[in-house]
RNA sequence: GGGCCGGUAGCUCAGCUGGAAGAGCGCUCGGUUUGCACCCGAGAGGUCCCGGGUUCGAAUCCCGGCCGGUCCA
């Protein structure tokens, strides 16, 4: 790829006015640019971590760098944002919130909707799971989660607010000024930066060998393998908040910084006792250069620091060995606040599969350590202390701690079943392939297995250094291209719709209009175009409207109606004759759609009382309405109790009963936003700076494209007909409304119409004579059962003493009355069972054939073998048959007299024989 | 959304190279013992997830579906 920068571009003016020069790193060849001359870029692995010996200011806590970040910034005219949940709901390529800029993507970086304000200043928490299992190691140089301090200027062609060099400046001033950084300690690095399909220059702030920021300055659109400019350029900063406390307060890792008391509260909850200080500072002071998520890596350094301090090297392993995963406990259990507090709910998909990943790997962690803590209990800790700061993390207490309990009993469930799992691999020898099984297929990690392993065999297992990768290639696969699975017109009909210019939305204006005239723009094949209609397309869950159009002369008949950008395309059953131009009425199904319509605002009003009832984790993750019944799937942690669901219902249904009206108001998208938050996305992020909020004041808002009821008290009533969990994490609620409420009642009446007059029995009384049968047929059974003994008896009797003496065998032919398989299996076994010489043979006729068993006692079966009779037997009639020794079966192909006489000769002679 | 694993007695599971449904725990009854995982004997309890196919014969093999689990987007 050709990068289409001027070499210029990292000349920025601040840097000659101050007498910067362009330096390139001895190791890691980078350019940068430094007001003094030096040989490295500052920036780890290519220097030790010397910020320890930096002076600032001042000494910063995590809250006291944020603060003084977001201050500064606002007196040098930055507007301060508030931060945005780190579930990033408002984007359907992206799960988690991983960057400040990604608040304003791609709506605002698109160009489409206006930012909140401009510059702007925000702390947002971020959260990125790609090092894991790198937390701990290094002292805080690797995080799951983060603040991001970023400002951020969106300089459109016709407005610029600022561009590189005040971006630089800032940085700078922030650094030197705010923090007190000697200026001669910065160096600017030379960088590029791409992401999400953009891509820009950019530089990368290093302090004594720590990052402190990354400015980047976003100007192009990644284009396969181009590079183009884009209209709007903008600044997008990254500051690592808890960096830049780690930097000033100066202790051995960013998790003291960060953490403050809940690092010592972890350590004794851990029962880990906290290394020796100097110690740790020496270990964090060379961190930087080495990789210390290696094991070998780790020895040296440790061995490096057993000689500094003249102490054995397994001395200082030990004080080492477990504080790693404290500080990763610490990292996940503030991840997991983070997660559960913004809504998320653990699943098997999506987000909450991401919930699940950070909240197992923490179990895991802790049972390293032989903890016994309950998680809930350290995240109760983490939620305590960052409650200040999200509020949120207060008010969804009591749900987190129940979600986390939850999760920690399901793995504890995993665990305990690893054993039996386990042993049945064991029977072979447990290759790396069955390792990585046991965990793809089982959840079962492989830590756990060789724990498993030396406690049941005493032998240790290798785990592969590189297991989880060998999990990833696994999972290699073509790129799951997302089919447009919706493909819900063919693609020549888009082409042709894309080119129409945009329907007057009749049904948006006038929900209630049935009928309305229009002109003809354009026809296609059985596809239509107006100018105007009343014909609702599909979506958000609403089917598309069917009806007709009239012309002077004809009628046209609408099966459906669909949706391209703007415009209504309508499909007709057949075009043929609707000319371009030609004066149309058109006029909807009426009854279908207000059916639809009441199901719709239904659903608003569903999801209102589940969000009341069950929590404001409820999430829309589905939706249908047609005018039978309308379906609601949404996030949540558990089957709800039948009290829970009653509990909906009734509040779902007196909210219709208080009458509200049902508000539709066109708003800034920032504006409703604001006003709403995020619950508006239930059913998808809209792409425009407008958006249409339907409103049920005080119960729920929601962007929505649909036709809604005027007043609640239209939707009449809601009756929830089935609640089933679709998936984990995801329940299915699906309810009735209005006169389908009525059609649903009139169907169960239907059926238990039904029921009664089969049981001659009114409705009333239905329960009773159900009652009545059941006990009735219990009865019948054993009378069934009593009789069944009886016959059986009498059949082995009959057997044992008749039968036809063969030599010292004995052979009996039973013929049985009644097509009864069970009753003459059990009368075959018990018979051969008491008498040893009897050779019995069975025939029943089956669909025209004749069925054969040949079942031989111990005695005789020491005689011959039944396999040798049916094989005798198909020589004189066509059988196909087969079996053990001393019993087969088979199908034969002659009457039931024919396959005696054979079957008696036959046995005749092999006897003999 | 995709890959993989699983669904057998109330529970935990075995059986799965096709050949007459099993164990342990639990339950009921009897004996032994009188107490905190005791022993002995007897018994009840099954749509082997559902549907189709192959076969003389399917819990077992094949196809489809449902449900659960798990890993990964």
């Amino acid at each position: 790829m050709q990068r289409v920068i001027d070499p210029n571009f990292y000349a920025v003016q601040m840097f000659k006015n101050k007498g910067y020069k362009r330096a390139q790193c001895r190791y890691c060849k980078t350019y940068f640019w430094s007001v003094i001359d030096r040989d490295n870029c500052g920036d780890a692995p290519c220097a030790d971590y010397t910020f320890f010996d930096i002076p600032t200011k001042r000494s910063l806590g995590y809250r006291e760098a944020r603060n003084i970040f977001l201050e500064f910034f606002k007196r040098r005219g930055h507007e301060i944002i508030e931060p945005r949940p780190v579930v990033a709901r408002w984007r359907e390529d992206l799960y988690l919130t991983i960057a400040s800029i990604v608040v304003f993507q791609p709506h605002v970086t698109s160009g489409l909707v206006p930012p909140p304000a401009n510059p702007l200043v925000i702390a947002q928490p971020c959260i990125r799971l790609e090092d894991i299992d790198s937390v701990g190691y290094t002292l805080g140089r690797h995080l799951t989660n983060f603040t991001m301090g970023g400002h951020h200027a969106f300089n459109y062609p016709d407005k610029t607010v600022y561009w590189v060099n005040e971006t630089v400046e800032l940085a700078k001033d922030f650094f030197v000024e705010e923090l007190g950084v000697p200026e001669e300690e910065i160096t600017f690095k030379e960088s590029w930066w791409e992401g999400g399909g953009n891509a820009g220059p950019s530089f990368e702030v290093a302090v004594g060998g720590l990052e402190l920021a990354t400015l980047v300055f976003m100007m192009y659109k990644v284009d396969g393998d181009n590079y183009i400019e884009l209209p709007l350029k903008i600044v997008d900063t990254g500051y690592g908040i808890e960096r830049i406390a780690w930097f000033s307060r100066k202790t051995p890792t960013a998790f003291h910084a960060v953490y403050g008391d809940l690092v010592r509260e972890f350590h004794k909850a851990l029962n880990v006792l906290e290394p020796d200080k100097e110690i740790l500072y020496s270990l964090a002071r060379k961190a930087g250069r080495f990789d210390l998520t290696k094991a070998e890596e780790l020895a040296n350094l440790i061995r490096v620091i057993s000689r500094d301090f003249g102490l054995g090297e397994k001395e200082i392993q030990d004080q080492l060995r477990n504080v790693f995963d404290v500080y990763a406990v610490l990292d996940h259990t503030k991840t997991i606040a983070l997660m559960l507090a913004d809504g998320i709910v653990p699943s098997n998909s999506g987000e909450g599969y991401l919930a699940r990943l950070v909240i197992r790997r923490t179990l895991r962690r802790l049972s390293k350590l032989g903890s016994e803590t309950p998680l809930a209990e350290l995240v109760a800790k983490q939620l305590n202390f960052w409650g200040d700061i999200y509020p949120q993390m207060i008010k969804y207490r009591d749900r987190i701690l129940e979600i986390i309990l939850i999760e920690e009993e399901r793995f504890k469930e995993i665990i305990s079943k690893a054993s039996t799992v386990i042993e049945k691999y064991l029977r072979k020898s447990l290759s790396t392939e069955d390792l990585v099984e046991l965990y793809d297929s089982h959840g079962i990690p492989p830590d756990i297995v060789s724990q498993e392993i030396e406690k049941k065999r005493g032998s240790r297992i290798e785990i592969p250094a590189n297991f989880y990768s060998l999990v990833a290639s696994r999972h290699s696969k073509p790129k799951t291209v997302r089919e447009l699975e919706d493909v819900k017109l063919p693609k020549d009909v888009i082409e042709w719709a894309k080119k129409l210019p945009p329907t007057r939305r009749i049904f948006h204006e006038d929900p209630y209009q049935k009928a309305f005239k229009a002109q003809v723009i354009d026809v296609y094949k059985n596809y239509v175009v107006l100018d105007a209609s009343a014909f609702y397309p599909e979506g958000g869950g609403q089917l598309g409207d069917s009806g007709y159009i009239r012309t002077s002369g004809n009628v046209y008949k609408v099966i459906d109606t669909k949706k391209v950008g703007d415009v209504v395309v309508h499909i007709l059953e057949n075009a043929e004759g609707l000319e371009k131009g030609v004066e149309v009425v058109g006029e909807i199904d009426w009854g279908i759609r207000y059916r639809r319509m009441r199901h719709h605002t239904a659903t608003h009003i569903v999801l209102g009382a589940l969000r009341k009832v069950l929590g404001d984790h409820i999430w829309q993750a589905g939706a249908e309405k047609t005018e039978y019944k309308a379906r609601l799937d949404v996030t949540h942690y558990k089957m709800p109790s039948k009290e829970e669901i009653e509990k909906i219902e009734n509040l779902a249904n007196s909210l219709i009963d208080s009458g509200l009206d049902v508000n539709i108001k066109y708003m800034d998208r920032n504006e409703a936003e604001k006003t709403y938050g995020f619950v508006l996305y239930q059913g998808g992020v809209p792409m425009t700076p407008i958006i249409r909020v339907v409103e049920i004041p005080g119960w729920d808002a929601e962007a929505c494209f649909g036709t809604h009821v005027k007043n609640t008290k239209e939707v009449g009533a809601i009756k929830i007909i089935n609640v089933e969990k679709i998936a984990d994490g995801i329940i299915r609620f699906e309810f009735v409304a209005g006169t389908a409420l009525t059609d649903y009642a009139k169907q169960i009446e239907g059926k238990l119409g039904k029921i009664g007059a089969l049981l001659g029995s009114s409705i009333e009384d239905l329960d009773k004579r159900v009652e009545g049968i059941v006990k009735y047929i219990r009865t019948l059974e054993n009378t069934l059962k009593s009789y069944r003994t009886i016959y059986e008896n009498m059949l082995i009797e009959q057997i044992i003493k008749g039968g036809e003496p063969i030599g010292n065998l004995k052979m009996y032919i039973l013929k049985p009355e009644i097509q009864d398989e069970e009753l003459v299996k059990d009368v075959i076994i018990k018979a051969i069972e008491k008498e040893p010489r009897l050779l019995l043979i069975v025939l029943q006729p089956r669909n025209g054939k004749t069925f054969v068993e040949i079942s031989l006692g111990r005695e005789s079966s020491r005689h011959i073998d039944a396999r040798e009779i049916t094989k005798a037997l198909a020589r004189k009639i066509i059988l196909r048959a087969g079996g053990k020794s001393d019993h087969v079966t088979g199908m034969a192909e002659a009457s039931i007299n024919d396959v005696e006489t054979a079957v008696k000769n036959i046995i005749k002679d092999l006897v003999k024989s």
